[in-house]
DNA sequence: TATCTGTTCTTGACACTGTCAAGATAATAA
DNA sequence: TTATTATCTTGACAGTGTCAAGAACAGATA
């Protein structure tokens, strides 16, 4: 069928890239897993950039999705932040290769790729959107706390991603994600109403 | 002079990451620079991976001591939390290629490089140290809180490493400076005291 | 039906990479 | 002086991304 290949390989391509980091995505292995000649993949995608990009377009794509069906699923405006906090961070245990490479410029640049800009401008709106309403407090103060939340689910993703809390969490006896719900309990109960 | 060119291979390969992306770092071009042949920097490194990590090592060492600087310069608890985690980001964009490789286990497996895993714990156990003694809370919420905050100012470098920060700061009439100041300052001051 | 045109894929080449193997050279020790 | 070791070079190999050119095939036009 048509386009048939397009989509093989963009199959291919994300399969290589969960499996192991993103170097283990070449061209050449994501046209031997489609099982066609090296230069095959050309026909669909400019250069290597344009297939990761396109799975990093994807990625911001179901992050959005995930992002919105937490907020969606409470009333309170604090469980909504919370709800939102901790779906960002299992997105990206669930997809960790994957969101790596979301948030590698150096190898994805945005700017040459507006379909995945795009998606990720409206992932990133999300926590706006849901945290930039509060009128009890002024602009600076708003606009510092939803970075300052976004800031926090990304970090804590990164860190979790990275092996860096696990280390640290040898001693207290919590698993991973009690420590992350806690985390962004703690935090989120401290915000003004 | 004796171990010489370990240190111009050192010095060649942290202009090449500063320079562009970790993937500018090629073996050839890092003994292209050093003004030697493609294998002489094999003497003193078993792969490239051992080139990186030395330099993951070293940015650890340097980021522990502008933590503690940092730290030491203020008496006030939340201060010196504030400035713990303006140096956190600060070291980042200042040093924006290293600090993203520091945080890469699928680049630098810190498990087969002990010296710059020794490094990063040191650098990760000043939050520990300087949030973790705050006895008016129970140890989960203690823990919780050392955990965001470190969270955040790691998601604050990030973001704004990626660029991400400035495009959604036009809006607003602030520096990124201004903005990362002013987030750490809002949360460090919903700190329990 | 026969010819043209564009899509889709293949084959071949090139310069680049990391790294193994082996040799050369120079410094040091006996 | 000779032997040994540290230091660096040369050469090769398989892998990579990607440019260039060609083959196979589809559909449209005549």
């Amino acid at each position: 069928m048509k386009e048939d290949l397009k989509y093989k390989i963009l199959k291919a391509s994300l399969d290589l890239l969960e499996e192991g980091d993103v170097s283990a995505l070449s061209m050449r292995e994501v046209a031997r897993r489609a099982g066609v000649s090296h230069q095959a993949p050309y026909h669909y995608f400019a250069d290597r950039e344009a297939i990761l990009a396109e799975l990093v377009r994807d990625g911001f794509e179901r992050l959005h999705q995930d992002e919105t069906s937490a907020v969606d699923a409470h009333d309170d405006q604090k469980d909504k932040i919370a709800a939102l906090g901790e779906s960002y961070v299992q997105f990206a245990l669930e997809n960790p290769s994957l969101f790596r490479l979301m948030f590698r410029c150096d190898m994805v640049d945005l700017d040459k790729h507006p379909d995945a800009k795009a998606a990720a401008n409206k992932a990133f709106d999300v926590p706006i959107r849901v945290m930039g309403s509060n009128s009890n407090v002024d602009e600076a103060t708003r606009f510092a706390t939803v970075i300052g939340c976004w800031s926090m689910a990304h970090g804590l993703a990164t860190l979790a991603l990275e092996g860096v809390l696990t280390n640290k969490l040898a001693d207290l006896d919590q698993s991973l994600d009690d420590l992350i719900r806690n985390t962004v309990k703690t935090f989120t109960a401290r915000l003004p109403d």
